[in-house]
DNA sequence: GGGGATTTGTCCGTATGTATC
DNA sequence: CGATACATACGGACAAATCCC
């Protein structure tokens, strides 16, 4: 009723935070009821009557957080509370890509750099702590792979899958959630362009398996080079095609 | 000028992507039209008659691009094209890890690690390419800090400055802001939790001073070994404060 | 499968607040 | 200060989608 929750609020302080007052209400109301991912919100009604603003406002609120994934609305069922997911993140990032015209392959570029450095140290903390059981499982997808390559189809989901299983045993959901939000970004923005598909999958699939050959032999430096030049390959892949189309 | 823009657009395909209609071709009007942040957009009129949906809808969508940053809205003045920032991450990631009630620490935790991991990354690529005239930029902001902690007052806009300065020979303009944004996150979250603010100001600066002294050196190895130690501070000062809270 | 109830999507008209010149 | 252009907000009405009985 008060207007005395300034405090514990998610604003950052005075500063101007996103557009309006009913948006941060709704997200408060989230926190406060702890309402997880999946529980139904209150209706457009019910929060118009409960915040005392007009249906618009309630609309125009919850638009903008469905663009956040902090809330999911479905036609003619009703409006739940998001997943929070990274979606945001990817398509944000993709439309910085697209928008910076003329130098997305610089663009580009910066991204897989940051992918780059995370999972050349990422490998390394995870080379030791590896089980055979881990191995085994990665062992399987670079078959699935080696399999795919061979009969010429693209492996975009034994990538994610590859890239997910080996990062697993950290116990950190964030990093195959950012790992995945740069791939979109990377593969969004060059099938936008109208770039080739993997023009090499068997190379594809070979670096995947130096990885993998590396983590087996506990070689954690070789595991980090591996990875480098992983990633160096798609590199040269991304700066081949953008010369092509220039 | 034709509606042939089928090829090239936003969406990845028949997949289900943002939100709704009008969002994705106010979009498509920026990329088609090579609007550069800051530019102005048309107006609520404008649009309205140009994609030919009523006034309420052009708003739903300006306000979920504007959750994005993908346009600014200035009130009573115009509507004009965005930075596309990392600012809906920041917003997302915040919101994602006050949600997770009760495992706040552990979220918090995975941001840390992930930033450990870039940024142990990044001190390693730049130490060697790092010139007198960065080192002696850097060791300005270092003294600044240390002036900042014997005053015992807290400098997170030195922090900032001390990794984009560290940084900045990359040429990666992605890299800082990825940094920042965590740290915003972070310090956000604290922030609402009530965390205090930086108990130990002078070791905050001394784990700075380290890390320059390393990069003196041109010791990767030993400067490698001072991020981590940084971050190992910021670490256990967490886990020591969400344990008090408990 | 039909029909009614609920909920979100879209539209219109009007009034108000705000920034620029 | 006034004039103008623009975004903000409200209320009402109807359409479309979904669910449930």
């Amino acid at each position: 009723m008060s207007d005395e929750r300034r405090n514990a609020t998610v604003s950052t302080g005075r500063e101007r935070r996103v557009g309006s007052q009913v948006q941060r209400e709704v997200m408060q109301l989230i926190l406060d009821r702890r309402l997880p991912a999946g529980a139904p919100m209150p209706t457009e009604v019910e929060l118009m009557e409960s915040l005392k603003v007009s249906r618009n406002s309630v609309r125009e609120a919850l638009k903008a957080l469905q663009a956040l994934d902090i809330v999911e609305i479905r036609h003619g069922y009703g409006t739940y509370v998001g997943q929070a997911s990274l979606s945001p993140f990817v398509d944000g990032l993709t439309f910085r890509t697209l928008a910076r015209e003329g130098d997305d392959a610089h663009a580009l570029g910066e991204i897989l750099q940051v992918r780059e450095v995370l999972e050349e140290g990422l490998v390394r903390r995870v080379a030791e702590a590896l089980g055979d059981a881990e191995l085994d499982e990665l062992e399987d997808v670079i078959q699935r792979m080696e399999a795919a390559a061979r009969a010429g189809e693209a492996f975009p989901e034994l990538d994610r899958e590859f890239h997910e299983k080996l990062y697993r045993s950290l116990g950190n959901a964030l990093v195959p959630q950012l790992l995945a939000a740069f791939w979109n970004v990377f593969h969004r923005v060059a099938g936008v362009r109208g770039w080739t598909e993997d023009p090499s999958l068997t190379v594809t699939a070979r670096r995947h398996r130096d990885i993998l050959t590396a983590l087996r032999a506990r070689d954690v430096e070789q595991a980090q080079r591996a990875m480098a030049d992983h990633f160096r390959g798609i590199e040269a892949r991304a700066w081949q095609e953008t010369l092509g189309v220039k």
